[in-house]
DNA sequence: CACCGTACTATACACTGTACGTTATGAAGG
DNA sequence: CCTTCATAACGTACAGTGTATAGTACGGTG
């Protein structure tokens, strides 16, 4: 009765294997077949272990969320928060699939759920009443997860020499009369696209005002 | 051989077409093909005004955009941000697919600019110098995408009876002793996904932060 | 009227996810 | 040992996708 796997393959090394893939190839060009093919299987062999492919996104993603630390014990709430979100953030940039698996997909999983109790728990220990607690939750995860998203994305575009080019192009053709702001801040808007200085602006934005509304 | 009189197609009908077809069939269901059999021609016909589909994507983003109305002049400028965002926001809700053309690409095109000019010309008329205003612009863009694609993502999911019942099944299956946070916040949590205030909780965050650093 | 560029068609290729039916392997029961 | 049976993995097939390439017919200009 004791359904053992046949021989090669088993969902973590699935997952092991499609996450090599999404990250050496990119999240876009990763295809079912393309992991069946890596793990010498044709390609219907994947759907014993995951219904579809977003069931075998999610089981990435999850795996992924995993790898998070702990939230710090021992320092004040706004450093915790600040901990939890610059560590996502570093997640996703080490592993820019994420990105997208965050994006695309409703949370579900264990891992997933770890995540959010630790930064919910930091929440409700500094005094926030439920609503705010899961309000504050839902602003600061929406936050890493656009600013990060946007940083990757750009990234990845000024790796291709073709399109950047054509960005500098179309940004320079603007008349400096018609976006007299747009083309004198080009370079600051083009230097504040991304870095840990710009993740930090923002995050230290909502924390001040944040923490105007400390209880107690 | 009944062939269709020439000069049938055009840039703008062709994203007209699209749009309508992002907007019925859901973006991720938009093909190519779709919209050349929609307008009665052959596939190819296409890249006679197009180079690829990411070019097409991008032109009914620019063609999305440039239905933001101009930014209010007669008001203080914590609140002309505020409609800003709001606007945008509003029309990522009417347009779905908006979400995905916005987070996929980067940004270019006319029309995007005027957006961006109108909310740099807030900034610095206010008063922040170049740089302070171009990362408060990429903060808020970016907080604007993120949360609302989360929104429209989650709404989309409830759509989905199947998808949903999952979710609250997994959701269910989660130990009040492993996750006693996640657990007691469920319900704040389902509530607080989306809808107009939890957008605004997160804005007054920004914005009260901002308003901390307010130059003069 | 002849010409030519342009707008469009036709065909084809290399992919994708996955539904369906078949095979062969491993463990369990006699 | 042999039989039995659930199931892991296979093979085939289908309906799609974006787009490269080559061909065709029309409209405006000489």
């Amino acid at each position: 009765m004791a359904r053992t796997p046949r021989n090669t393959l088993s969902s973590e090394l699935i997952v092991r294997t499609a996450l090599e893939l999404m990250e050496s190839r990119g999240a876009d060009a990763f295809s079912l077949r393309g992991v069946a093919a890596e793990l010498g299987v044709g390609p219907m062999a994947l759907y014993t272990y995951f219904r579809n492919k977003d069931e075998l996104y999610d089981a990435v993603r999850d795996h992924l969320m995993g790898l998070l630390p702990a939230v710090p014990g021992d320092a004040a709430w706004p450093d915790q928060v600040r901990a939890v979100c610059r560590s996502l953030r570093l997640l996703m940039l080490q592993h820019p699939c994420l990105a997208q698996l965050l994006a695309g997909r409703p949370l579900s999983g264990h891992e997933t759920a770890r995540v959010a109790e630790g930064l919910l728990g930091v929440l409700r220990a500094a005094g926030f009443d439920a609503e705010t607690a899961a309000r504050t939750h839902t602003t600061l995860f929406t936050y890493v997860l656009g600013s990060t998203s946007w940083e990757i994305q750009m990234a990845a575009e000024r790796r291709d020499p073709e399109a950047w080019r054509r960005l500098r192009a179309t940004m320079e053709s603007l008349s400096a009369r018609d976006f007299p702001s747009v083309v004198e801040l080009a370079p600051e808007l083009a230097r504040t696209t991304g870095g840990d200085e710009q993740f930090d602006y923002g995050l230290d934005l909502l924390l001040a005002g944040l923490q105007l509304r400390t209880p107690s």
